[in-house]
DNA sequence: GCCAACGTTGGC
DNA sequence: GCCAACGTTGGC
């Protein structure tokens, strides 16, 4: 069982959007870090923490599960959605997703300062300068000490 | 294989 | 809107 975090930017896709569609295909990651993480890593079952970023309440805003494990990403065909990829060929595709299932929504956002702030978190990926990773690990002691904040 | 130019992410 | 920090692309 691993954890993850997991960003969106709420105009594009919000934790209130996967409260009403319960589960959702998590499309449009073009990084390979992150697919490699993805399609290699992530099993059915394992958690994730939902984080909006780019937007005025920036932090963690929910827990949802894996639902279904990998599979190709097929918005990378289609020429008319905003994250084709031309070398992205449907025999031998190139970007991978998963489904993702609603769990519950924090009972408050815990803001991306206080995660800075909090002992014990230095080593997030998240918090370290730079990173611009969508998707990531979060370690158990890391999760379950987010789960104190709220 | 190097690296400059360019595009994107995402906090502020 | 700005811009730092990356990642990607493509000429050489």
């Amino acid at each position: 069982m691993q954890y993850w975090l997991m960003k969106s930017e709420p105009s594009e896709y919000s934790i209130d959007h996967l409260k009403r569609d319960k589960v959702e295909h998590w499309d449009g990651v073009r990084n390979y870090q992150a697919r490699n993480m993805m399609r290699d890593q992530m099993k059915k079952g394992d958690l994730a923490f939902l984080y909006h970023s780019n937007c005025d309440e920036i932090g963690i805003v929910g827990v949802m599960t894996v639902h279904k494990e990998s599979y190709p990403d097929h918005t990378a065909f289609d020429p008319k959605d905003k994250h084709y990829d031309p070398k992205s060929d449907p025999d031998k595709p190139r970007w991978f997703m998963v489904d993702v299932k609603y769990k519950r929504k924090m009972k408050r956002v815990i803001s991306l300062q206080e995660l800075r702030e909090t002992k014990g978190l230095e080593e997030m990926a998240l918090v370290r300068k730079g990173n611009r990773l969508s998707v990531m690990p979060v370690s158990e002691d890391e999760w379950n000490l987010i789960l104190t904040m709220e």
